[in-house]
DNA sequence: CTCAGTGCAAACCGTTTGCAGAACG
DNA sequence: CGTTCTGCAAACGGTTTGCACTGAG
């Protein structure tokens, strides 16, 4: 998200969502959405915390994740899971709400792209196994240009070939 | 795996493996890609502990997660995580090695499916962004065709309208 | 004023690790 | 026989929970 970008309203979004259950607003959990909507990166609830406290913010560890949990409720913020051992989180507002990522398995860096196909193959799904699709996940795992182009290669510990010896 | 399909080779395969790496091929070894490779299913780390109770084999819940991890090192096992807060594990032997998943967030069941699509989306990945695709996942969460006919109903609790209250 | 939220610390739970004794090669 | 493995139990680490206290409505 540019600087330019407003994210009051975003948070008004968020305080909206709260008060229509009756839920209090309060000012942890407008820090936290202040947090998320902040960024466009996919944060972890370290870095969550750590921006706190560089906002002076002193917010303890388990109502960042109660709030988390609210904000993906609202479907304002999305949950991932990279297989890094923890979630990470990155808010739906003012970017292609329907997107997937490119994941950099030396870097860590996160690209995202939209994929046109998956509708389609969400549709082949329905029409082949009744199965009715609500979401979806698909992650492309690889090296990006510039670890690619610093010359990382990744090792490959398989069998040479597995068939051949059956 | 259908009954007919003999699971010894691919047993012998995984013992080729660790002998290619000077690596001791134990009882408790075997033993696990018995379990392993003689089910279809994607198995919880509990399942395989389950199972190998059954066969009175009394075998530590470290030696099947050490195991597991040579099995995936091989590549004749793949390693997933569907979200459920553990791993799951699927051979890769008699069937298509590569497929995706669609789950069904009611029952848990899981369904395979092949996407010829995926191929042209990782190519063009490469082509767009220079990220060179070694690996990818592509899971379908939904409804399988029974819970949808039970009538099961997913709840929706996120905000109502989220873009005209900015 | 009342009910839910917060902070802290302890509990949780799948997974990993350290170490003494057992087994493979 | 030396090296690696196994089983047990303790450690780990991200996340969740219980509870006394604080604060929003």
């Amino acid at each position: 998200m540019t600087d330019a970008t407003p994210i009051r309203p975003f948070i008004r979004l968020f305080s909206r969502y709260l008060r229509d259950r009756g839920l209090p607003v309060t000012h942890q959990r407008e820090s936290i959405a202040e947090v998320v909507f902040s960024s466009d990166a996919h944060l972890s609830v370290e870095d969550i915390e750590r921006d706190l406290r560089g906002r002076n913010a002193r917010i303890g560890k388990a109502t960042i994740y109660r709030t988390l949990e609210l904000l993906v409720q609202s479907r304002l913020v999305e949950e991932h899971d990279f297989g890094e051992g923890f979630k990470r989180y990155e808010h739906r507002l003012s970017q292609d709400p329907e997107h997937e990522h490119l994941i950099c398995v030396e870097c860590g860096k996160v690209l995202e792209f939209h994929s046109a196909e998956l509708r389609h193959i969400e549709e082949r799904m329905q029409e082949e196994h009744g199965f009715v699709p609500t979401r979806h996940r698909l992650e492309i795992y690889g090296l990006c240009r510039s670890c690619h182009e610093a010359g990382v290669v990744l090792p490959d510990r398989g069998l040479t070939c597995p068939i051949d010896t059956l």
